[in-house]
DNA sequence: GTGAAAGCGCTAACAA
DNA sequence: TTGTTAGCGCTTTCAC
């Protein structure tokens, strides 16, 4: 490795601890020597070894992302919220990601206990609903965040939108423009925004007397090659729907691919509404119409959460769960 | 913090070195203290703390990944390759995102000395063209490989596409198809890729006896708001282009956009390809021609290059410099 | 205001 | 095969 400390003390005829206070700008040092240091230390552009600090300090100025996918409009977007904040904070992000795999994502938070990292912002993967790879993290004492998708039996601070109210408001939006039938593109049974976005859905459908259909109901997994068979058997059923809810921005897009491939025009002959942080919603053929996640502002929330528990700072009950508002824009597809 | 080896060590009733050797699994050690302290360590779900284990070792585990944006298509499915490899050789990934400012970028680079990561993927940011803090790193002996966006004049393994080709069949390909006046949406003057594009852009033209006109070639920047005027600017002059060859994905899709509020029907009016590693092209109105990168392998070989370079391999001839070829899909926008 | 020394948790000679 | 010991580079009492 390169230049140390004790180079640096040597060299200035001072001691170790001497340079590390006033690298540390520490009062007991005096102004004198504070600059001699600094300028040498700039002269040879000395930086400090994290390796040996974070292991003196127990503190790593690390933080951890924990994502099921970084390619997706929202975790990316979430992920410069994220950093924006990390950033000013001085702290580096690393990420991890979970591919939608629990055991991926076990093997990871079983990581957090090396010290690599003071804190974790995690987005749950869609597996089966096992927490206590979480509940194991907590009792290390790192600090956890939730954003998005949550683990809704884990007592620690989340940030999240208000999924429930706007599939609900989505689903109105199909019934007012007379859709008979209207499906739901359901990803994980396991994940609690995709619960509150079918229950949105279902209780919108309830509210206009309408009867929820089993077969509507698609229980989509992660793989998309999966999906498609899926998503094309719902649209060939004899009576098929006229309207499509969409959870995951993934699927969204998978069904305007399918109503492609069957000739099915949207919206005339079928309605489609998504879940997506896509900025280029409204350049898709024809412009999708979306519920869009403040998913920067949502990032930058959980983070800063995040240092208010890296601080020792009290978490206000205000701060326990955060809920930002998602926004509906009505584009061609609900034309 | 919270167990260390020591503790192991006296519960067990062997020598700090013994436990540390018997999880390093060395031939030292016999079979059975061996399985005794897995067993143990197990049960008490032990993680040994890194940055001890760094700091002796003079090793991370980590790997930086500097790139300018993750809300790309290119940049987040490259990450994703990365990801895949490092995954496979026990890596973490530290993604560091430059926002395409050169002075965030060199105050990372700058980090890195810090021993924090053991080697560093990059992809270039658009800002001015200095590359005295790449030297710097190399300097102190951190591994690095350039992909997509490399910095020309330094020597180092990279990885990249024929930039060139690509963007030459691109514009033969709006030539072919009729276009009289062809634009060129340049991002940074600076950056060697797109350097390349125009260079293809501008051959294609010379090889068809067809000048290129100054206004047909826009200078963007990496902000989309100073964009959005200038290519409203080039679609309104006396003689506007009827093609545009769109280097980067943002300004493909904005170039979309602006065709929108200015009425300008795609293909008939203006026909587009852009440079893009979008999943969704063929969904957007009318479905975009791209030129689309390997990114997922760019990434894969990126990091491959780099693990060998970790492992103190020589790098071959071959593997200073890979280019993975761009595939061009013929999509409506040039219909 | 400065310095000496202990030690964070781990690894790797070297001894036994 | 196992144990002893000396650090890795830094921070932090505690003396001076």
């Amino acid at each position: 490795m390169g230049i140390t400390i004790k180079k640096i003390a040597t060299d200035l005829g001072l001691a170790v601890s001497t340079v590390s206070k006033a690298l540390g700008d520490s009062h007991e040092i005096s102004q004198d020597t504070k600059k001699r240091v600094l300028e040498y230390v700039k002269k040879l552009d000395y930086v400090p070894n994290a390796n040996a600090s974070s292991l003196k300090k127990r503190k790593t100025g690390n933080i951890a992302v924990v994502v099921p996918e970084v390619a997706d409009s929202y975790f990316s977007t979430a992920i410069n919220g994220i950093e924006a904040v990390a950033q000013i904070k001085g702290y580096h992000v690393i990420i991890y990601i979970t591919h939608e795999d629990q055991l991926k994502e076990q093997s990871i938070l079983q990581q957090f206990k090396s010290g690599r990292v003071d804190g974790v912002l995690m987005s749950a993967s869609s597996g089966k609903k096992v927490t206590s790879h979480v509940q194991e993290l907590l009792a290390s004492k790192i600090p956890l965040v939730f954003f998005d998708r949550v683990c809704d039996d884990v007592k620690v601070p989340m940030v999240l939108t208000n999924d429930f109210d706007s599939s609900y408001r989505a689903t109105e939006l199909l019934i007012r423009k007379g859709c008979r039938g209207i499906a739901f593109l359901q990803m994980s049974e396991n994940l609690h925004i995709i619960q509150e976005r079918l229950n949105g859905y279902k209780k919108a459908l309830q509210d206009n007397r309408i009867k929820t259909k089993k077969e509507y109901i698609v229980r989509c997994t992660s793989q998309d090659t999966l999906n498609h068979p899926l998503i094309k058997k719902l649209l060939t059923l004899d009576n098929p729907p006229q309207g499509i809810v969409g959870s995951t921005e993934k699927l969204s897009t998978l069904s305007y691919t399918v109503c492609y491939e069957l000739g099915l025009r949207i919206p005339a002959d079928i309605k489609v509404v998504g879940f997506s942080s896509m900025g280029i919603a409204s350049l898709l053929n024809p412009s999708l119409t979306t519920v869009t996640q403040p998913a920067f502002e949502m990032g930058k929330a959980a983070a800063t959460i995040l240092f208010k528990l890296l601080n020792g700072k009290k978490i206000e009950v205000e701060d326990q769960k955060i809920v930002l508002a998602s926004t509906l824009y009505e584009r061609a597809s609900t034309g």
